[in-house]
RNA sequence: GGGCGCUUAGCUCAGCGGUAGAGCGCUUCCCUUACAAGGAAGAUGUCGGGGGUUCGAUCCCCUCAGCGCCCACCA
């Protein structure tokens, strides 16, 4: 088969996705070279997606982000090791299941063998199953979910390595997760405690501070009297339900409006319950009437309060955010709190209402208000706050010093863009508690931990029992602590399994453990730990950078990679956030179908890192068509036989002034790429590549035909040749599957394991003031211009050109005379008239 | 309220001390055998407002305004 029949007559970039994903498969393109030393390595930590969620365009600009500086080292000549997972596990994923099979997960029944799902689920009937069948089902779907994003990353054309496919529920991570858990609990970094935290009643499970999300919700302040010995004070609140639970009214120690009745009490209105008056530096003068009540708990300023004042726990509302069913001890016989019993917030607040609008405790009518509240970033009500017992792994939210080491972290990390930065500080610096690891759930990495049970019974929390390292991975739930037997579960003098599982943070915190080997495979983590790379988008700094930075500090000493490129949003055309829930996101396979993958990837590229990115059709077809002009640039440089990629068969001094501006062009672009700038080094890259097609081919092709001898044939062949495979090179990155498609037609292997152009090798014979190209192109352009303002055709031929302007500028366009009256169609002759003062201009006789 | 980013041609964005740039879009023209999903030529801007530094500011400093994001804000 000759060189030129591998160029098919009509290049397409129809079906290249398919053909090439199949043959990177087929041929391990992108697989590790795992007996490379690690300054050989490159290794890069890439986000896990949930896969119970569904892929955005904003997933695909950020991946193919990283992409882009992987197939860079790549052919820089690094060792690659860029692993992908699934996080698959967590409350995401349960969702899902529960609305996919119409099922939902209850403890207490037993595993059933033989369940099946129904065929129709009925979202309003959802079945109740085991916790095992939920779990099955969990991993059923999810394994379904991750074919599907498997095969949409192959399709964007991601240079991972398959073979380091990881999941977030696997043996390996949640070995990885509970043996890591197991170390920072002996170490002291974990513990166990029981404190106010953030619940969400519709999941009914805690929550952590990263996942909470501050939104608009309605309320209405309502002023309330307590009675006093002197009458009454008022206070004002937003939620009067919660009157039953006060422990105190609470005013700021200077306000002299309440100084008098520090340490008196008063009598809460309703309840008749008695309350102190009390002072503390957080209550706000100028908010509400400045006397606030406390309640456990309304919110978190309550919680300080009732911390640093020591007041009781009044808990009123349970963990299904209703009110308890039970009468407290301290509202004995109050019918009020009876009829009050089992209703919702919102149901109690109305009925809490009109009981004081009857007594006449409530000043006035309720004044409606727009208040923020912190939500569950994945659940519809606020969040209320209960007494709970969980996990927690220090962070430095209540330890200044070692919040000023994971600041530290943070100075040391290389940030790409450096202004991320400035979101990392800010969340660490404004952390007020542990991290809350432990989630009430099902689908999840259990917590290694069980706890003896005294002799009546009761838990032992301070003394929990831990597995041995040996036998992770474990589940408390179904495994008998040592020393212990099944039959012991729940007795007295035996144990119980800690119930909950851990957040999916907590396991995927620990990412690059789970790719580099750690505790698994000490020779892969050698050579691959610490990373290099860690790419995501910014909105996940707070939770999943910051908790791998923490993970890695507690468990080597060291941040887990060297830098962090941050990517932008994908944001709609209003420049807001796409949002399912908006409607505004757009469904990535549709554009990826529309106008490829290379067109598509081209237009994320555009996106700096740390930058926002308006969604815009019109960007892509810019994309498809570099994309268009490649192949058809190719084929018809290859055309001319023009595959020998010699520099050093260059004569003409055009065909050494285009390479020697690609000299300039290939190290610019390195640069920039080293910067992680790859917007830069692809806009460099392709403006050359425009100006190539549209100057340097049309002024040689009919050299490079032959029109004009062999010695000048063969340089412009050996130049095009040579452009061709350096600019080739130089966008595969960008356009993976144009470029390994142009290469198969001339080269042997992947184009993706070339090595990058490199300036004084792929050129080095270009000695040549690259002026002369620039000097001849500015001529031919005032002949095309004189062509175009004379609305001829581009071939009319020209029997006589003046060209005037400086001499200097002539004498390098003269240089190139035989190609500028073969692309210009001049028959006659070319008259050269120097003049310093002008610029260049061409008169050309039709 | 704190922080960060942005504000340059209709749109998306470069530039960042020395007479304003690219692409898209727009206008006009050209079927020219690599490419009409193309080619050529062309028009388009008080570089957010106001101060200051400087011989000179889109670029540096101050200030104001608008937009966006992150955080805090439940009396």
């Amino acid at each position: 088969m000759s060189e030129a029949s591998r160029v098919p007559d009509k290049p397409t970039l129809d079906g290249l996705e398919e053909k090439w994903a199949a043959v990177w498969k087929e041929q391990q393109t992108y697989a590790f070279d795992r007996t490379a030393e690690r300054a050989d390595v490159y290794s890069i930590d890439t986000p896990p997606p949930t896969v119970s969620g569904s892929l955005h365009v904003g997933h695909i600009f950020s991946y193919t982000h990283t992409d882009l500086v992987a197939r860079f080292q790549r052919m820089r000549g690094k060792k690659v090791f860029y692993p992908i997972g699934w996080d698959d596990n967590g409350l995401p994923t349960e969702r899902r299941v529960q609305n996919y099979y119409g099922v939902k997960c209850d403890p207490s029944l037993p595993y059933d063998p033989d369940f099946t799902p129904p065929e129709k689920p009925d979202p309003k009937k959802q079945i109740p199953i085991s916790r095992q069948n939920f779990v099955d089902l969990c991993g059923e779907l999810t394994h379904i979910d991750e074919q599907a994003f498997e095969a949409m990353w192959r399709q964007v054309g991601l240079s991972v390595d398959w073979n380091y496919l990881y999941t977030t529920i696997s043996d390996d991570s949640r070995r990885t997760s509970q043996r890591a858990f197991l170390r920072n609990f002996a170490r002291g970094e974990a513990y166990l405690s029981e404190a106010p935290t953030l619940w969400d009643v519709t999941f009914q499970t805690a929550v952590a501070q990263a996942e909470l999300e501050a939104r608009d919700y309605p309320g209405a302040f309502h002023k309330i009297a307590f009675h006093g010995a002197d009458g009454p004070i008022y206070i004002e609140t937003t939620r009067p339900e919660l009157l039953p639970a006060c422990v105190a009214l609470i005013a700021h120690p200077s306000d002299e409006r309440y100084k008098h009745l520090f340490g008196t009490t008063v009598r809460s209105p309703l309840f008749g319950v008695e309350i102190p008056v009390l002072a503390h530096e957080a209550a706000e003068p100028d908010k509400g009437a400045g006397i606030a009540m406390c309640c456990t708990f309304g919110d978190l300023t309550d919680v300080i309060w009732w911390r640093e004042l020591q007041l009781p726990v009044r808990t009123v509302i349970g963990r299904d955010g209703r009110i308890l069913r039970d009468t407290p001890e301290w509202l004995e016989g109050s019918e009020l709190y009876a009829e009050m019993a089992g209703k919702t917030t919102f149901s109690a607040r109305e009925l809490i209402v009109g009981k004081l609008r009857e007594s006449g405790d409530l000043d006035g009518e309720p004044k409606p208000t727009q208040r923020k509240a912190n939500f569950f970033e994945k659940g519809d009500k606020p969040l209320e706050i209960v007494s709970t017992r969980q996990w927690y792994i220090r962070n430095g939210g209540r330890d200044e010093a070692l919040k000023a080491e994971f600041i530290e972290r943070g100075n040391e990390l290389a940030w790409v863009p450096e202004f991320m930065h400035h979101r990392y500080q800010n969340w660490v610096d404004g952390l007020n508690g542990d991290w809350l690891i432990s989630r009430q759930r099902f689908f999840g990495v259990p917590f290694p931990v069980w706890y003896p049970l005294d002799h009546e019974g009761e838990p032992d929390y301070a003394h929990p029992l831990m597995p041995r390292e040996a036998d992770l991975p474990i589940d408390p739930t179904s495994q008998v602590p040592g020393g212990y037997d099944e039959s012991q579960r729940g007795k007295p003098g035996g144990f119980v399994a800690d119930p909950d599982v851990m957040d999916t943070w907590a396991t995927s915190s620990l990412s690059p453990h789970i790719v580099c080997g750690w505790e698994r495979d000490d020779d892969l983590f050698r050579r691959t730990f610490p990373m290099d790379l860690n790419t995501h988008a910014h909105e996940i700094i707070r939770t999943w950078l910051f908790s791998r930075v923490v993970r890695a500090h507690y468990e080597n000493g060291t941040l887990p990679w060297a830098r962090s490129m941050i990517s932008g949003f994908v944001v709609d055309p209003d420049r807001k956030k796409m949002s399912k829930s908006k409607g505004n996101a757009v469904v990535p396979s549709e554009i990826l179908e529309k106008f490829g993958s290379d067109a598509v990837r081209w237009r994320a590229a555009m996106a700096r890192p740390g930058m926002d990115s308006p969604f815009d059709e019109s960007q892509m077809k810019v994309g498809r068509r570099l994309a268009i002009k490649v192949l058809n640039a190719s084929k018809f440089v290859l055309s001319f036989g023009a595959t020998s990629v010699d520099a050093g068969a260059v004569t003409q001094p055009v065909d050494l002034a285009m390479l020697a501006q690609l000299r300039q062009v290939i190290d610019e672009a390195t640069a920039a790429f080293e910067r992680y700038d790859y917007t830069g080094a692809l806009e460099i890259a392709e403006r050359f590549f425009w100006s190539f097609c549209d100057d340097y081919v049309e002024l040689v092709k009919e050299r490079a035909y032959g029109g004009h001898g062999e010695e000048g044939a063969t340089s412009a062949k050996a130049a095009l040749a040579v452009a061709l495979s350096v600019q080739l090179r130089m966008l595969a990155p960008y356009l993976p599957f144009a470029t390994e498609e142009v290469w198969s037609w001339w080269q042997e292997g992947s184009i993706h394991t070339t090595s990058w152009p490199v300036a004084s090798v792929d050129v080095a014979a270009a000695e040549q003031d690259p002026a002369v190209l620039d000097a001849v192109a500015e001529v031919l352009a005032g002949i095309r211009g004189a062509k175009s303002t004379a609305q001829v055709s581009m071939k009319t031929e020209v029997s006589k050109v003046e060209v005037s302007g400086p001499a200097a500028r002539l004498t390098l366009a003269a240089q190139a005379e035989v190609d500028l009256r073969a692309a210009g169609r001049i028959t006659g002759e070319i008259l050269w008239s120097p003049d310093e003062s002008a610029e260049v201009s061409v008169i050309a006789a039709l």
